[in-house]
DNA sequence: ATATCATACAATCAAATGGTTGTATTAGAG
DNA sequence: CTCTAATACAACCATTTGATTGTATGATAT
């Protein structure tokens, strides 16, 4: 199992391309089924190339791919991606849990003189 | 149960508030145990005002709240908020899902002529 | 072959972001 | 009471972001 490792900055790009409305519709919309980058400009209410702008941050942050197919670029959401996001936030999730548990620990002690920092 | 509904605005809010390393770790710290902010501001390379900025945008996305304790504002880290996070993401994966059913569905017809769109 | 559609990309611009320093306020320590 | 530590907040600045328009290129259709 290939275990891929994120710098901060891909950490960074990832939930900087999550932190736009235009953007999560079309990685909503691309996991669905291939889109082109004009299909998809004709839904929002910018430019051409404002959009294409929106999926290029997409793709560097690895939540779409682009195909080519024919004059058109298919764009194709990236699930992968999306779990790799969901288990950076497991891990926060786990840290909180080892709070609780050393909590725990300090309530379950028999005799509760404080440890001494 | 309260269902708290999530506006564009907030979503944006949550995910930019994630994407960048200091402020990922102030979150990491303040979920194991509160943490003043001039306690955080001696820990990374930059000037207190700074680290009370970052705290601020993690504030207002809800991912950490502040409590006063005599001249000290404590940081706690908000488990629930992070757990919100994962809610959206995991409709993204449920999209994904839900493509992968319906092409099941294709392949399970017995008739193999295609619907009509 | 030509016109057109889909895309790429550069230049530009306003607004937001991430940092700084400086000043003010407030609570605790001496 | 006075000094200091912790915070708040404003003003400022450089860089990035999100959008625009304009120009260029490649693929399709006529």
């Amino acid at each position: 199992m290939v275990v891929l490792e994120f710098s901060d900055q891909d950490v960074n790009r990832l939930f900087r391309a999550l932190a736009d409305a235009t953007r999560r519709d079309v990685v909503r919309r691309t996991l669905v089924a291939d889109v082109s980058v004009s299909q998809l400009a004709d839904s929002y209410d910018m430019s051409f190339a404002a959009v294409q702008k929106h999926v290029a941050v997409l793709e560097e942050a690895g939540l779409v791919t682009k195909e080519p197919r024919g004059r058109e670029r298919m764009v194709r959401g990236n699930p992968d991606r999306i779990r790799e996001a969901q288990r950076l936030l497991d891990r926060f999730e786990e840290i909180w849990r080892s709070r609780i548990d050393r909590l725990d620990v300090l309530l379950a002690e028999d005799d509760p003189a404080p440890p001494d920092t």
